[in-house]
DNA sequence: GTTAGCACTCCCACTCGTTGAGTGCTAAAA
DNA sequence: TTTTAGCACTCAACGAGTGGGAGTGCTAAC
């Protein structure tokens, strides 16, 4: 469709306009690029790129911007894909896994690690209780009537909750729920969790299983909220494209509707591999000037949450991308290691 | 010192520009207040105001805007003291203990509400771990190697970790080790924790106590970051004064500072009731034309945490300074409440 | 002690010309 | 047919100049 030197054209346009984030003329490719022929020529080139879509001009003086089109050719068939380099993935690796032994943790610091290496937002969906697996279940008497619940889910998640009863229970008494609810569940996911395990529970364990029951059903829709989780918000505010204030409040303010984020992380998640959703094609209208880069990141070979990167279209996708499936891979390699 | 008219001016002066943001003259100190004087009278006044320093003038045919010590003066004497109306009162207590059960929980809840209420940025630092009281230490075995200890200290607490032993140990034998540890630890605070005690669970717990020592004495330094918790960034930004987004960042990014916030916050912690600092009563650089609100809070009569607002200097001291003592209040309530 | 009057200051918004980067078109060269 | 030099044209950005307005301080009269 696009001839090579069209292709060469548009390939220098869009890798200078994400460097200067300046509208890119027909005299700065051909200085800083040599393909061996004169503006004018490249000036006709663009005239068809723009006429085409891939290319959009500011204004008539002005140079050419890449459309969402060109980017999306741009990020399929175009870019140079980037390549970290050995030693920054290791240490990126060894820094992901240095939060020992809590999977909450490391998601949190992966994100953290995320934003930093791309000097844009972070985003990260952590497993839906959905998909969890009881691992092991505790109740523990405190005193007065308090029981503590520690749920301990696979992969790597651990939840606590009080439950209040109306009659005081014996350590003992409890120990022995505990045991026994323990063996019950062990093994099932909460999806299989289902009205007969319910009427079972609440049958077997009296006001302490209702408790638990009311607990599993409604808690743990609650934290919804806790499940994403975003980092280097401040980012943005460094980008050309969001010095001017109400932009940058219009997408911060997107972005704190956490159910309207997982929706939007959550359809990327049907597809392996990094994804990416450019410009118009995010259905968010605050994110219309943006792109979202996402990964899916694993246990063992069950996907259990995704990743992402958001930023300006005119992002270095090359180098966002890398940076989500290695943050992605480096994440899964842990959580899958240690169970 | 300052007669009383001088003060209403004053008053007058510091109410509007905190209203508007921008420099007061004096026609329009004379227009909406009806001080009984001409402007030209006001005008004296405030060249008087300016000289005793509770006044500046960005340039010389401005109004006059607030100094550091006006400011000080009329939140020590001259302001009036907002009070909630019982209504919104109410709806706000109800709002901090719906989120059940968890004091972390109601802890970020309250930061979220400060936030809102205040429309600047809220700080919440949560019970250091020094003072909290062992009340319940629970092991539990997971399959192979890992350990599950979860922590419950007072005031309501938990913390989970895992840890892995070398050799495998049997339920039976954890158990055991979690009765007898329990009943060592219990009622003990992490300060009282010292080398005795220590060498003692090394001596008699062999491996699994010298991973949990290991785990007590690094593990809990380690959160710090996770201690102090800022909500509501996004407001500063719909602040006249940050509409400069390199200001704004400047900012943000020294709330990002974990640790320089505790000091920040620690300094409040002292002393009781509602604290004010203002622009350059703050040590720190990124706040040098902020101020910081803050107030304890409590469990019972032990001060544990500390919360409070940023904002500009020009800010709302008596809504804030309400709704933070407000807040303050309702999470101590809760908070001593439940235990 | 208060106030009207007035000269003065200085920010701000606006206009207007200039500059320069970049374009499209045309016609000649390859 | 493709490329390119040349040229007229466009338009944002910048700076200088200008008028208006808000606000002041000072003075002199009340």
């Amino acid at each position: 469709m696009l001839d090579d030197r069209k292709r060469l054209v548009l390939r220098a346009i869009i890798d200078s306009y994400i460097e200067t984030a300046e509208p890119v003329g027909s005299r700065t490719i051909a200085r800083k690029h040599d393909l061996g022929v004169s503006p004018a020529t490249i000036r006709n080139e663009m005239a068809d790129l723009e006429e085409t879509g891939y290319l959009q001009q500011p204004h008539v003086s002005a140079g050419r911007v890449p459309s969402d089109k060109g980017y999306r050719f741009y990020v399929d068939t175009l870019m140079e894909p980037y390549v970290f380099p050995g030693l920054e993935l290791r240490r990126l690796q060894e820094e992901i896994s240095s939060t020992q032994l809590s999977p909450e943790r490391s998601i949190h610091e992966a994100a953290r690690l995320l934003a930093l290496l791309t000097q844009s937002i972070s985003l990260i969906v952590a497993p839906s209780p959905d998909q969890l697996v009881f691992k092991h279940l505790q109740l523990v008497a405190l005193e007065d009537t308090g029981i503590l619940v520690t749920l301990v889910l696979h992969p790597g998640v651990v939840k606590n909750r009080l439950i209040r009863t109306k009659r005081e229970y014996s350590s003992e008494q409890i120990a022995d729920v505990s045991a026994a609810l323990n063996h019950k569940l062990k093994g099932v996911t909460y999806k299989q969790l289902g009205l007969t395990i319910f009427s079972e529970v609440i049958r077997d364990f009296g006001e302490i299983g209702r408790a638990l029951v009311e607990l599993i059903l409604q808690g743990l829709a609650e934290d919804k909220g806790e499940q994403i989780y975003a980092s280097g918000t401040v980012n943005i505010l460094n980008q050309p494209e969001f010095r001017d204030v109400d932009r940058a409040i219009a997408l911060l303010e997107a972005l704190e509707q956490k159910e309207h984020l997982l929706s939007l992380l959550g359809s990327a998640a049907k597809f392996s591999g990094v994804q990416v959703a450019i410009g118009q094609e995010n259905v968010s209208s605050a994110m219309q000037s943006c792109s979202l880069v996402t990964c899916t990141y694993y246990v063992g070979n069950d996907v259990v949450g995704t990743i992402g990167v958001i930023g300006p279209t005119r992002m270095d996708y090359a180098r966002v991308m890398a940076a989500v499936e290695v943050v992605s891979r480096s994440l899964s390699t842990l959580l899958t290691d240690d169970k």
